[in-house]
DNA sequence: CATTGTGAACCGTTTCACAGCC
DNA sequence: GGCTGTGAAACGGTTCACAATG
């Protein structure tokens, strides 16, 4: 999961818990999905397991924005998309530069999620002439010398980082310099920001540095139970010896093969 | 933030906290960093800057791995770094296979991050006949029908989707068949797995619409900041007028211009 | 009477503050 | 003296369980 954040203090009222914000475009996704269907009422059951979560959570995430359902029938799919969506602030429009349109970079410009959910991808910026002039997912690439230009004429709030680790910290700089305050960094580093702008951070081997550590205990646990060793307390040798020989035994049935779609 | 997880019950002793093994990739760059530059010994407040964490957190975290550092002196660089790659499971050599060579699939396998923490891209896979054999990042995309006997040929365990949401619960199931117990997935879907198989998703318009809501809020700030009202309790009719107000005040100070690197 | 909304208990994580040790 | 290691307190989030209610 992308993570960190700065944060001002909690001094207002009535704050939404980060954790319940953070699931909110969560319960929207799988409110669009229902709308599109036309269904008119959710249970919070069903909602729930749509969007990944248990229910008890779905309803008190839900009794902080407020108490939208019906007792006995549900939530109406409209009226919440609705409420989230303002909630969330996408009842308006999010002008955004992309900088730093490498392979990444350029994936994220053509990523449709942003454009259907508000965000509008006001420029593509980078810092190699070469690529100046450059379409790339219809837009001309813009060269760095425009960046506080492009901020300022185009009011935009938020800026996304998707150069080398060795230029993200400049490149913040002079986001927030020209007026962004909140940046998704996608470069593999700390950045350090002023107080009043956000930072959430995406980073790909950070996901599976985590992965691997579970995978690591799984084919721990496997080695003991095959080794029969009751499985109580944890020994740090059994489970190193026991990863040499992960991924040892695997099966590949080739049963349905259902055809899969390009990216 | 990427998140996410399926989990048993965390049943063993001993076991790290999930918010510590989440930061543990984190540490291990700061030090990697430390380490290239010779450093040979830290301190925890030193550490956590370079991590953006407090140093109580990093304390506290490094006291669940054992106690590695000397009272009075700090931290041991390159024992530290040998300690957490253990205990990643990083010292050990991951195959991954990457399905749904799109402009994102493309980009996570030209993505060096991966390769330098012991995870090797064993195979691209795409369902797009015409892509079979174009070579992306030095290698040759490999059919959808050679999922399963890649997978097992490679003895791979991890898994990275980045199809489109559509393709992505098959992709999934299909993975898990032939053997992988950990996937990470791009596609804005929520996948449902049997019990042993982790997942961490990574969504990028999830990330946008969090930072959303807090700029949105932060507009609210400031515009109740200009008109002077009180800066006590919330007021949602006022916040959502002042809405409308978000970026009219920027300024685009163009003092010293670094040059920006391409991604 | 099915389903929401929510106090209260619970649990994991963070922070504090200081004892322990080099 | 300086810095680690860690109990204990504080906090935020989740889960439970049931009263409220259309």
């Amino acid at each position: 999961m992308a993570t960190g954040r700065t944060h001002r203090p909690a001094t207002r009222s009535r704050g939404i818990p980060e954790a319940t914000v953070a699931r909110l475009p969560l319960y929207l996704r799988a409110l669009t999905a229902l709308s599109e269907r036309s269904v008119p009422t959710v249970s919070s059951e069903e909602l729930a397991t749509a969007a990944g979560v248990n229910s008890a959570k779905l309803r008190k995430d839900f009794s902080y924005l407020g108490s939208y359902g019906t007792r006995g029938v549900g939530y109406d799919v409209e009226y919440l998309v609705y409420q989230i969506s303002r909630e969330l602030g996408l009842t308006q429009d999010w002008p955004v530069v992309i900088v730093g349109i490498g392979n990444l970079g350029a994936a994220l410009a053509n990523y449709g999620g942003f454009a259907s959910r508000g965000f509008r991808v006001a420029a593509l910026i980078d810092a190699d002439p070469a690529m100046a002039g450059k379409p790339v997912a219809g837009m001309p690439v813009q060269h760095t010398d425009e960046l506080e230009k492009i901020i300022s004429d185009n009011g935009v709030s938020i800026g996304v980082i998707a150069t080398p680790a060795g230029a993200a910290q400049q490149v913040c700089e002079r986001l927030v310099a020209a007026g962004v305050t909140s940046i998704l960094n996608f470069a593999p580093t700390v950045l350090s920001v002023p107080e009043g702008v956000d930072v959430r951070k995406v980073d790909l081997s950070i996901e599976l540095q985590i992965l691997a550590f579970h995978e690591q205990r799984k084919a721990g646990e496997d080695a003991a139970a095959e080794a029969a060793l009751p499985a109580v307390a944890r020994d740090d040798a059994a489970i190193e010896a026991a990863a040499d020989n992960v991924a040892a035994s695997r099966k590949g049935p080739d049963g349905d093969v259902p055809a899969v779609m390009p990216a």
